[in-house]
DNA sequence: CGCTTGGTCAACCGAATGGTTGACAAGCAT
DNA sequence: ATGCTTGTCAACCATTCGGTTGACCAAGCG
């Protein structure tokens, strides 16, 4: 499992993890203000993070003691290239049939245009 | 793991199953068509189209004995508005700290609010 | 009819995941 | 030096996941 693309998607399929990226978006914030909303342990939620860091999603620097999380908002793009490219592909082909159906308003029941003579 | 989002998010974070997607952007596909590239059993890959399925990227119809593999182009939507949402924001927040910055020429190596007495 | 083709279901296995508890390191404050 | 705060690491547990094998069903075809 080592490709980005599957460390990011895989990371963002957590709910939690999704409500973290969500509030990251507003603003950096420590582990422990992280957890306290939800009902798990703090290990927990360092364990989130750890995934979110590992898909390159959120960076950790150090500030005393405290360790402030940081939404690293480029690796999105990777995601949203892919996503796009195979959606805009489909949406070609939807159409491109559209046009099929509408330039054979009397297919016959056998549809040899496919022929292939061998 | 009820939630839709998680579903997508979760169903592509496999290679095998984008390539799947990928795949199937360019046109419909048997199980047995689809499985035939990769190196696994045909119930290996359709396991994968069931995960695929269930997260509303894919849909199978009747067609004799054989069931075609349709994209669902659709649910793409659901992501890339969570994503976009985020990466905007994100951004917005990247800016505003841009003209922080800007707006303060001369930040003292002291934090300003932070008093931090050497 | 019987058989081959296309596909799914069920049971099982090893590895990964999300969670817990407990110990511990690093800083700051007494 | 002692202690409190913030966070991580390690070991463990239950569940899920990706994969396998084997049985099975549903259609077409000889």
């Amino acid at each position: 499992m080592a490709d980005p693309l599957s460390r990011v998607f895989s990371a963002l399929a957590d709910p939690t993890r999704r409500d973290i990226v969500a509030r990251l978006a507003v603003g950096d914030a420590t582990v422990n203000e992280l957890a306290a909303p939800y009902d798990v342990t703090v290990q927990a939620v360092s364990k989130h993070l750890k995934v979110l860091e590992e898909a390159g999603l959120v960076s950790r620097s150090r500030e005393a003691q405290r360790r402030p999380v940081h939404l690293e908002a480029e690796v999105f793009d990777l995601m949203t290239k892919w996503i796009e490219r195979y959606r805009r592909q489909a949406e070609e082909r939807y159409r491109r049939l559209d046009d099929v159906l509408r330039d054979m308003p009397d297919a016959g029941p056998t549809a040899p245009t496919e022929g292939n003579p061998p």
